[in-house]
DNA sequence: CTGTTAGCGCTTTCAC
DNA sequence: GTGAAAGCGCTAACAG
């Protein structure tokens, strides 16, 4: 008992599979007389068009792909929710792949989905334009978001170094004169330009540089925070690579007995949702995470349905904004009670006017 | 240009097309010879094969579909991940399907679907088993994890009902009386379930039950925690329908000045990475998402590689956990400042820990 | 307006 | 061992 085809209806409705194909998909004339018996065959038969065998003769196959290094936390998350949304909203399905530890397996990932999606934005920061040069993706439309400013296809890329150089400028603004870069992991270029981004501002206000290595997780952000609260010359400040961090950081410091903002001055980058819940709630340079994401799939989508046309193979460039927040600011009140509540108030705020829409289980 | 076909491979191999699908595939006699000639061929023309192509012949996709209400959240990025793990350990693709805001929508991306994905893994709240009953999916197996233990298909339910009554329990045994329950959306069946182990524990207890609607969203919590923090009799304890409700119901009644757990003890649902990193962490009852997401997927894979076989179309429940953090228990030392420190060591714990194995940017 | 027919790219009997 | 050919289910010319 195998699910019906174009054909049984044809069949069930006296018409060709032509006529069937027409009505369902809208194109080209068709009497209402034969329509109708069409669609009432559909419906009596509970016919779904094959989406697969559609695929194949149009070659097209409204789905489009998205290659992750990853699938941990709030960043991605939000990326593929922005997705999402504007995929269904155009009317493509989004088919995820992540966890690819190495180049290799990138690869075979991106590799495994010709013949399944029209186009794919790559993250992986595995992923040279090298390799994807090297035809690995055949013809396949590509989005990359892998942090390298590509100027040759199309890609979207954060302004990494200037949020680092707002990040320093902000801390010494406040007059944070130690200031510690926790780093991401080498070899990723955001993290790189990151810290490039530091190193600059730093050397232009005069100020040594300090850099102690993570890896983007809260793990390794707790860490760094251990070895700095139990570190000889303690800093004053600390700007993160990544929110994760940041927010790892500030656990452990905390857990020193360190006070936040009072003695040590924290920022992060991302802007994750998480840090307007964590205590202080986090100074970050935000991101509109899921924004991007829907620019993202949009830009992608267009390139494909103008196949080929001015394929605007442009870099956009996505400026992150400082958002100032208790754990670099104290509240202006000098009574700790107050800064406190100023906190607490600034993280509701947030919540109840729905900035990060929210989840449901 | 356009990719290279089998077709090509064959000729340029000087063989048919059968001897090369043989090689590719690994079936079927072939000679040593004829085997080189493939893959040099192979190499030559950078072929890689047509995915859905293959699935026409085969019927089979290696693609599994999901369904989801909403893509907010920690909840649904964790089963996702642990679904998509799983996934790529048995050669599956993921492809995701969100913000269903109608059963008409999410009836729609079901269908939709049929032709793309060798079954699917259900979570609308919205897709009764009814519609589901009434050839939606036709033949493709699903996988039910929509709260409602469905005994005549394969599902994944939480023990809502043994949870809430343990959230309950527990605060009771903590002297807690006025317990509130801020409930989950109508209609959802995890919700309801929820509320309903909420009143027989109470019951129980002897207790007299008080709810405050919700809809498992932060901004909801946080209204409801604004709402019990001006309430005349103000409850000594909340009992949150989910984490998310939990979190925002916490940040509100700190804001209003109450001291959590000294003032009210709070307790939530699901055990998301989050709240290990609030202050106070929070007391919830734990599941171990991805782990279930992982599981999901595991069981309808072996149904469709079964093919039919002993379907198994058995309802696996999962039961929470009960982990208790500072939210509802006060550190045992009375001062107030090692409560403090306490509760951080205990965030940290979490992390360094790497019970939640973390995010990358 | 409608039916016929030729593929889309691959797998898979079934002969040789 | 290998090749020829028949589809998988659908769309898209091209005739009628």
């Amino acid at each position: 008992m195998k699910p019906a085809t174009i054909r049984d209806v044809a069949e069930r409705a006296d018409v060709s599979v032509a006529s069937v194909s027409r009505v369902l998909n809208g194109a080209g004339p068709v009497t209402e007389a034969t329509r109708m018996r069409v669609l009432e065959a559909v419906e009596a038969l509970q016919y779904v068009p094959h989406s697969g065998a559609r695929s194949l003769s149009t070659s097209r196959t409204n789905t489009i792909g998205v290659i992750l290094p990853d699938l941990y936390g709030e960043y991605f998350s939000e990326l593929i929710r922005g997705m999402d949304v504007a995929a269904r909203a155009r009317g493509y399905h989004l088919i995820v792949s992540s966890s690819h530890d190495s180049a290799d397996e990138a690869s075979a990932a991106i590799r495994s989905m010709r013949g399944r999606v029209d186009g794919m934005i790559v993250l992986s920061p595995h992923v040279g334009a090298a390799n994807l040069a090297s035809g690995l993706a055949g013809r396949t439309p590509i989005l990359l978001m892998n942090g390298g400013a590509d100027v040759e296809r199309p890609s979207i890329v954060i302004d990494n170094h200037g949020g680092a150089v707002a990040a320093v400028e902000h801390l010494v603004a406040l007059g944070r004169t130690r200031i510690v870069h926790i780093a991401g992991p080498t070899g990723n270029l955001d993290a790189e330009a990151r810290m490039a981004g530091y190193m600059e501002a730093m050397a232009r206000a005069g100020l040594p540089p300090r850099v102690v290595e993570g890896a983007f997780t809260k793990a390794s952000g707790h860490e760094a925070g251990e070895s700095l609260a139990a570190a000889a010359e303690r800093p004053d400040a600390v700007f993160a690579a990544n929110d994760n961090m940041a927010v790892g950081a500030m656990l452990a410091l905390q857990d020193a007995g360190l006070r936040v903002p009072e003695d040590i001055a924290i920022v992060g980058f991302d802007d994750i949702p998480l840090v307007s819940l964590v205590r202080p709630a986090l100074t970050t340079l935000k991101i509109n995470i899921a924004e991007t994401g829907k620019r993202a799939l949009q830009r992608l989508v267009g390139s494909i349905e103008s196949a080929g046309e001015v394929a605007a193979a442009a870099c956009e460039v996505v400026r992150p904004e400082l958002v100032i927040r208790p754990s670099s600011v104290a509240a202006t009140t000098p009574a700790n009670r107050y800064a406190r509540h100023r906190s607490l108030a600034t993280a509701g705020e947030a919540i109840s006017k729905g900035e990060h829409p929210d989840d449901q289980v």
